[in-house]
DNA sequence: GTCTATACATCGATAGAC
DNA sequence: GTCTATCGATGTATAGAC
């Protein structure tokens, strides 16, 4: 990394993806085009192939600096702590994040690109984020595979409800703390009484 | 509807619109291709402009044909009676229908087409479905607006996940009884507690 | 209503000069 | 590393014969 010249393509790739992401927020994801990708960095179309090995290869990055951003954003959040309080955060912050940028959003978590697949470099990112997830969520006591399907549910239904009507506000985010009270006391009250639960 | 012709036509529409969703489901909603629609139904791809006056009138006809079958399905089913357990089977009914046609649910709930935008025929199904919808959730005493956004959350979620991760099976409409539980009891002892809630 | 023919545009990708 | 030039495929849409 200390290669000037690595450096300089490093940043222009940077850049391409950067205009990619605008790109794809102002045409659709699946609509993007080469041309008009060269041409707002100042390149020719075919020059994009110093930096892409073709367009599939282009959306994998996409996806690849979706995750990077989304782990960062993580990352830097420090989901240690009180559990409960913790996911309250983490769900909050989610829903916001997602909200924050649509097509970022569609990219990591709809499959809206006829023909791509991630490769498994981009995957072990997404595996990276998932295992941060579930870490937040056994740390404040869901541990069964009902409990994680069921409030992985939530975070998506609240965050994709979050970017598709109300992009960049707060409308469900606000609700993170009443969701999480809800679905911890049901959680604990199906796990404590009596008669003790199924399964 | 008895003239023949007419009767002919709409067969032959009804046909055509069948075709696309197979297509859709192989080659992803916006990789659709008229000719290889056309050829599909053994018609050369001029031959389409008969039945529609331009693609994204074909997607408008997806998207209504899909409310139609969804309003359909609803109906048959008969979302009166105690609201408790109509809700619990509204959800999973919800729920399950997602999960049966991934294509279909993404044409209707989620934004994958580049460049489509629903006629307003169109959106009338979808606010009818969206008005059945809410009437199951009033009489289930969900009448405020964080309630309705929450439990929208919640439906979109286990519907996007099933349709997602388990299309065709039941891993996430196994759980609409429990996830009603937890939000109308929830909902219920936020609103009779002596020192009252917030709003 | 269906066809052939075609216009017209766009796109992804490659070859090769500089 | 960037360019020009171009290929080849695909795709929507239209014109006009039958």
């Amino acid at each position: 990394m200390i290669d000037p010249r690595i450096e300089r393509r490093e940043s222009k790739r940077a850049a391409i993806i950067t205009a990619a992401w605008e790109l794809a927020g102002r045409d659709g994801l699946a609509a993007l085009s080469l041309h008009d990708l060269a041409s707002t960095v100042g390149l020719r179309q075919p020059s994009l192939y110093v930096y892409f090995d073709s367009k599939m290869a282009l959306y994998d990055a996409l996806f690849c600096d979706g995750y990077r951003q989304l782990l960062e954003y993580t990352k830097e959040r420090d989901y240690t702590g009180e559990p409960r309080e913790t996911l309250v955060r983490f769900l909050r912050d989610l829903v916001e994040w997602s909200g924050a940028d649509v097509v970022r959003y569609q990219m990591l978590f709809q499959r809206s690109v006829p023909g791509f697949e991630p490769s498994p470099a981009s995957w072990a990112l997404a595996t990276e984020f998932y295992e941060v997830a579930t870490g937040v969520l056994h740390a404040a006591g869901l541990t069964e595979a009902s409990d994680l399907d069921l409030f992985s549910a939530l975070i998506s239904g609240m965050s994709s409800q979050q970017a598709a009507n109300d992009p960049g506000g707060t409308r469900w985010s606000q609700h993170a703390e009443r969701a999480v009270d809800m679905f911890l006391s049901a959680a604990t009250r199906r796990r404590s009484p009596r008669k003790g639960g199924k399964k």
